[in-house]
DNA sequence: AACTATTTATAAGA
DNA sequence: TTCTTATAAATAGTT
């Protein structure tokens, strides 16, 4: 390999930020597609399993992957990844979405801030306290809502139990009346066993 | 870059499975350190995040990363590595239980250590990792419950309003057929109105 | 996107 | 393993 300074080409470069934006693009175009050939080789030649991640300054994720027991643990990361910006069946995100998007625009920002030369160690480190903080209150909502959610289906749920008894229990005693002074009463489809159990249904557990 | 069959060295090699097992080993081992140097160097050219995950044919993890917002990313990932026998986590989490048990049982071991004076600054910053990797399962672990808890009691609630919206309706044809065959039914003491809407009930919205 | 002059990575050998 | 070295491959700068 190589040592210190280098590069392969025209001339040795440093390895530091490239500081032209259009030539630090390039090369990041080409040394991602390089790497990425590099880890498909490594993959193949040697049995092995290799996953590899790349994200952009700009935020776009490049992955790749290879080897069994590697694709597992990539599904998996996507599904807590997929899991964790939005819940999809949940009723009211729209209400919320704007500011979020505002928040992370401005994180974005403050990222672009960081990434340049003259940022304190010290800005540094309230920024991360910041943005943890942030984290901490959104982690605690988002379990607030959901817990809050549960709870109301389960609410929800007990009610309709209940409303269901009460219903099933009258269709019961108005078959029953209907039995007794009515023999030609007509059942509808779904319930012509003649007579419903009057307690409890046994449609859920 | 290069195409179909390649090397760099003495002469080609195709890009297939290497069979002699010591020649694999250390190809494995040359090609390992060259793609964690390039994705180091990816990383620091182009201010982007590389995590980059090998694990090689005997099972050996070997893993590197750069920039911020991979550090989560890796962190999730090493759980793997750590709790590899057991990937299941569906149904029965009292089988977890003991083995959480146990890890509190490791950190407080690790942390009276981390208390102790001969600690490098390297496996302090292990450490955190694996504990960031640990919190970051469990919070994803909390969510997928929870979500899967409210999709589960908004399916019986469905379950529940159509079973109810069934009654009702068979409530309501059997209260006409009295109406008209038995004037003097019984009313329950709920429905005393004298006929139910049979479409929709406006119990729950 | 292509092209090359160079540098770097590495296969085989020691 | 680690080093050496011939050679293949990757890529920086250019077109």
């Amino acid at each position: 390999m190589c040592r210190k300074s280098e590069a392969m080409g025209r001339r040795r470069v440093e390895i530091k930020r490239i500081e032209n934006k259009s030539s630090r693009q390039v090369t990041f175009c080409k040394r991602r597609n390089g790497l990425m050939e590099k880890a498909r080789q490594l993959s193949i030649l040697c049995g092995s399993s290799v996953a590899l991640f790349i994200v952009s300054s700009t935020g776009k994720l490049y992955n790749s992957s290879s080897g069994d027991s590697m694709a597992k643990i990539i599904s998996r990361f996507k599904i807590q990844q997929a899991d964790d910006p939005e819940t999809l069946d949940l009723e009211d995100k729209t209400q919320d979405y704007l500011s979020h998007k505002e928040l992370l625009e401005i994180v974005q920002s403050k990222i672009e801030e960081a990434k340049g030369d003259n940022v304190s160690i010290e800005s540094l480190i309230s920024m991360e306290e910041q943005l943890k903080s942030a984290l901490s209150v959104i982690r605690a909502r988002k379990t607030e809502l959901l817990m809050e959610l549960v709870k109301n289906l389960q609410d929800k749920e007990k009610l309709l139990k209940e409303k269901n008894k009460v219903l099933a229990s009258e269709v019961g005693k108005l078959k029953k009346i209907l039995e007794t002074g009515d023999e030609r009463a007509v059942m509808s489809p779904e319930n012509s066993s003649g007579h419903s159990p009057p307690e409890t249904l046994p449609l859920l557990k």
